[in-house]
DNA sequence: CTGTTAGCGCCTTCAG
DNA sequence: CTGAAGGCGCTAACAG
């Protein structure tokens, strides 16, 4: 043994050092240090180490607690998704506040939607003793979890386990839990609102065909055209990219084709941006000849846009909130074997008006 | 019960299994396994070292390893901003790709700009053994840190130590490297784009006027002007947030006073997009009538607008991926001391036209 | 109620 | 070229 404090101040102060310094056990310092439960320490030893820790400014090594508890107050949180749009930047936001509440990280990983750069993420982070594991994607999507995830708990966010279409609901009780925006509900909500507004003539903007989104949305919408007595297969519907430049070049097509429908529902805000941008250029007032609703709530975006966009808020934050919390909560580790729908309420705002009188 | 089966049976492979299985010691595992240096390990004893890893898919324990050597590889990644804009996105997906090529991790953290959640943030990554840290924010600014960043290799990513103006410039070497945009030069390449294209009649619509960006873009568009012979202070100049409403009210504002400037700039392109959709619902042309130039090129944004914005880019992946590197880079361990000043280059696209015939 | 004693899984001198 | 041994810093079982 060396000298004790002949160390000019470069090694960090180990549980040993403030143990000697207080005259007691490094025991005795866990306990004190964790208010380890069932173990009562007295007064004033507990005095002694906490001033020790104190004095010598003593913080535990977070490797060492790892290799002994085989825990790491760490949860890995994997984006599955493309390089350019690599995080779930709302969905991390909403776990990332939820595991610091819990004195526990996030370690970031990104696939660019390769199985095999999935898999080698899933494993490099069970290596590292994460807790837990969420899975993100951008676009709700159908994917293949590599067995690896099945030592953690896992929370899939905006993505689920199925080839395709509806999630595969496991029979047996599982560590898997899947939460999903309820896009049906949502893709309904917004035409509810514009029938509700007067609107009886219709344009979808939808996205892509094959999104799985965009049939829920489209699903929804249908039927709550259909249950106020509007027939969906005399409406307008078309498909584009999730993009600004596809809403313009849909709405140009919609404009070239007079006339006009009295609203027009978008698949999402960057496409309605592209509407009112198309719809400006060629003098059409928003909302007094057309009105417009968008999808997402994207952060500053569908709020800051002029018109204000009235849309359908994506609970992308709280989806990552859930996650955490479900991951980190011990009372909520009875892990629900359905997947969990999380709600998209309307946002009202400017875009969406009555319809213009019929001339 | 510690070590007892109530893990039921799927415990890890360790070291000393595979050295049992291949009939070796635990060192000469830990050699091949490792391809230490320095260590020639017969070609046979090898072999049977990597079958036996093979065969029981051993994979080393990252706590271990770090509690041994004190590394984890393993870079913090703080993002010193608000809750709304808690990551910054592009930056992290440049750091990460980087990290990810290194066989390192991002651990990522938010501190809501509070000074204490900084400090908070850094003793716990410090504590988690991060090899770096990179500290990062949205909006270029100054900021203070607090002294237990010295403890490890720290890249400033679009932030810099000083209390305000230009970035302190540390006389003695330091582990402590800062990544900049070159606003200035920015600020004067929009200005020369437009100079080049023929106009001489400008609005600038710049973002808050307190903001570290706005004041160096700004002065290398006076400077811009200056030299091409164009009295900055008979231009326009006005701010706002940088956002699209406020794009929006200051182009709406500039409408109502015309004659119109021949180029609008703008602070950023959300202003700019605000800019585009005031223009169009007063009918005015984009670039026919009026030219305009954003900032950032921002994804999912400045391309995808139409008319899609020329504007002048803003590298934040390139500073990611810059500072991971020099973090990550053995050779790059000699840090500068002064700020590295990155390009801001013009993108060109269809919103800047030649200004229309004076009539 | 406190202290002693083993390791957690790995890396790294140091002998052989 | 290989193996034995010690310890990184901490926690959990088991005495005292």
């Amino acid at each position: 043994m060396e000298g004790s404090e002949s160390d000019p101040g470069e090694r960090r102060p180990t549980m040993a050092d403030v143990a000697r310094r207080a005259g007691v056990s490094r025991a005795t310092v866990s306990f004190v240090v964790n208010d380890t439960p069932g173990q009562s320490i007295g007064m004033q030893t507990r005095r002694r180490v906490l001033d020790a820790v104190e004095a010598l400014s003593y913080r535990p090594n977070r490797a060492a607690q790892g290799l002994r508890t085989h825990r790491s107050a760490t949860i890995g949180f994997v984006t599955h998704e493309t390089p350019e749009r690599s995080f779930a930047d709302p969905a991390i936001t909403g776990a990332h506040d939820v595991a610091d509440e819990f004195g526990s990280r996030l370690v970031l990983v990104t696939t660019g939607r390769s199985p095999v750069r999935l898999r080698a993420a899933l494993d490099d982070l069970i290596d590292r003793q994460v807790d837990a594991i969420i899975v993100a994607t951008s676009g709700t999507r159908a994917i293949t979890l590599p067995d690896a995830v099945r030592s953690r708990p896992t929370v899939l966010v905006n993505c689920f386990e199925g080839e395709a279409g509806r999630p595969s609901v496991p029979t047996l009780p599982t560590r898997l839990t899947t939460l999903l925006p309820d896009e049906q509900a949502g893709g309904h909500a917004a035409a509810r609102v514009a029938l509700d507004a007067g609107h009886r003539n219709f344009a979808f903007l939808a996205g892509k065909a094959d999104s799985w989104a965009t049939v829920e949305r489209v699903a929804g919408y249908r039927t709550a055209l259909t249950a106020a007595g509007v027939d969906p297969r005399r409406q307008l519907l078309a498909h584009g990219r999730y993009e600004i430049d596809a809403g313009h070049d849909l709405a140009r097509a919609l404009i070239a084709t007079r006339p006009l429908p009295t609203v027009i529902l978008c698949g999402n805000d960057r496409m309605a941006v592209g509407v009112l941008l198309a719809l400006g250029q060629a003098g059409i007032q928003v909302p007094d000849e057309v009105s417009v609703i968008g999808y997402d709530d994207q952060f500053a975006l569908a709020a800051s846009v002029r018109p204000a966009l009235t849309t359908v808020r994506l609970p992308y934050v709280e989806m990552g909130r859930a996650a955490a919390t479900h991951l980190l909560c011990p009372d909520r580790h009875l892990a629900p074997t359905a997947p969990q729908w999380l709600p998209c309420p309307v946002v009202v705002r400017d875009s969406l008006g009555p319809p213009r009188a019929v001339p």
